[in-house]
DNA sequence: ACCGCGAAATTGATCGACCAATTTGCCGAT
DNA sequence: ATCGGCAAATTGGTCGATCAATTTCGCGGT
């Protein structure tokens, strides 16, 4: 009589693998064998393989291509690579800032180069919205809106999707050490003057003046949170 | 901020589908009819229904058990999730590449100012196995890993995080449009200078030359690519 | 009325097969 | 020697089928 050997599990076919490619002594940028070798030396289905590289894809451990092959990626067999909770219990709150400035800026000048009229409208609207709050919080949440305006200015999802993952960050580190004293920005709080010389940048479509005006922005609130520097 | 995958064959299942629930007008707590039913009524395979449940169930979008159904979740849209294989289906090579403009100078700047020692001989290593390779794939890969210690020698994690996320997009969009005249890299190959001039760079602790350098390098990379600019 | 059990319903997982899309490399013609 | 084209290799995607795991529900017995 015929036994069907015990199916294994899916997950325990990508630890199965995974196992593979470090016995296998594969390093960053080599190929793997073909799907239809692995599924004959690991005991399982092409349907079961192919899921297990479809989640080692999706967590960027390794590349494919059509015609080509599978290939290990350059970094590792990756313990959880992009986490965005692990990230935000390591990041420091100056980490986080140095990336803004880094990326930031950056993101101000091709907004400057690429902005359409109506991205143009759409940053001064985010502006206004940011001076008519009417509570901390409430401005804040308005803050963040003008700065993915202007990352949607740039007309490039993947600066965009760049801007949201660093974002995602920023929103999920602690920050406690803000003091306020009033209960909603002044009307002189020195963030209405920066934005507003960031959008004029913008609109005059100069990325030297959008670029310096971003970095000097995240410097004052860097100053504002850490004190001046 | 809804990012709508191309209508890809496969894709395909996944709109016909969310298209059913919208038009069948169910609500949030309400069950879906029985996959078998479903494959008959969209015309698709219990396969491909099943791969659109998945992705629909990833985004949040619908819930379901074993012996029970499937259900619409409750908040509806599952906004959000900015879907890493939707980006690399929706970024042209040109948008790519001014991001990685945008971000990677940045990242060598912060390199040359943070860069410890040991991050520094890591980065000379990455570069002698550059030259040391022995066909474009495996140059590629170092590339990948040259530019990569760059950003592990800024020495913050979220900036590592943020180039990966760029990197991963990369390595899904630039499979195009290359011509290579020799199996492997030249020994006079511009970027093996460019990447020593970085380097250099980021050893003096130069942060305005490593800007200029990693600049300089995709500029030259992307003549490369796009032909003069 | 209550309880228990088993059949039916339903999703979960896997399998083998087929065809499509893409890359690679060989082989022949010029 | 060079170029073109075609066949092989390889991953991508889909299909129908089978079995497993779980829940629901009706039906019969007490």
């Amino acid at each position: 009589m015929l036994l069907r050997p015990e199916p294994l599990e899916r997950d325990d076919a990508i630890a199965t693998l995974e196992a593979f490619i470090a016995a296998g002594g594969y390093r960053p940028g080599d190929r793997l064998p073909p799907e239809r070798e692995l599924i004959g030396r690991l005991g399982v289905s092409r349907t079961t393989l192919r899921k297990a590289l479809d989640a080692l894809e999706r967590d960027g451990a390794i590349w494919r291509h059509v015609g080509k092959g599978t290939f290990v990626a350059a970094h590792g067999g990756g313990a959880g690579s992009g986490g965005l909770a692990d990230l935000s219990r390591q990041v420091t709150p100056v980490q986080l800032m140095r990336a803004r400035l880094s990326l930031e800026p950056a993101i101000a000048r091709e907004a400057a180069i690429n902005a359409s009229d109506g991205a143009v409208t759409r940053l001064k609207l985010a502006q206004d919205r940011c001076v008519e709050a009417n509570s901390w919080d409430d401005y804040e949440a308005q803050d963040d809106a003008f700065h993915r305006a202007v990352a949607e200015a740039t007309g490039n999802i993947l600066l965009l999707s760049l801007f949201d993952h660093l974002n995602q960050v920023r929103r999920a580190v602690a920050w406690k050490t803000v003091i306020r004293r009033s209960n909603r920005p002044p009307s002189d709080h020195s963030s209405f003057a920066e934005h507003g010389a960031l959008v004029a940048a913008i609109e005059a479509r100069s990325h030297a003046a959008a670029h310096a005006a971003m970095r000097e922005h995240l410097k004052s609130v860097s100053a504002r949170l850490f004190g001046d520097d």
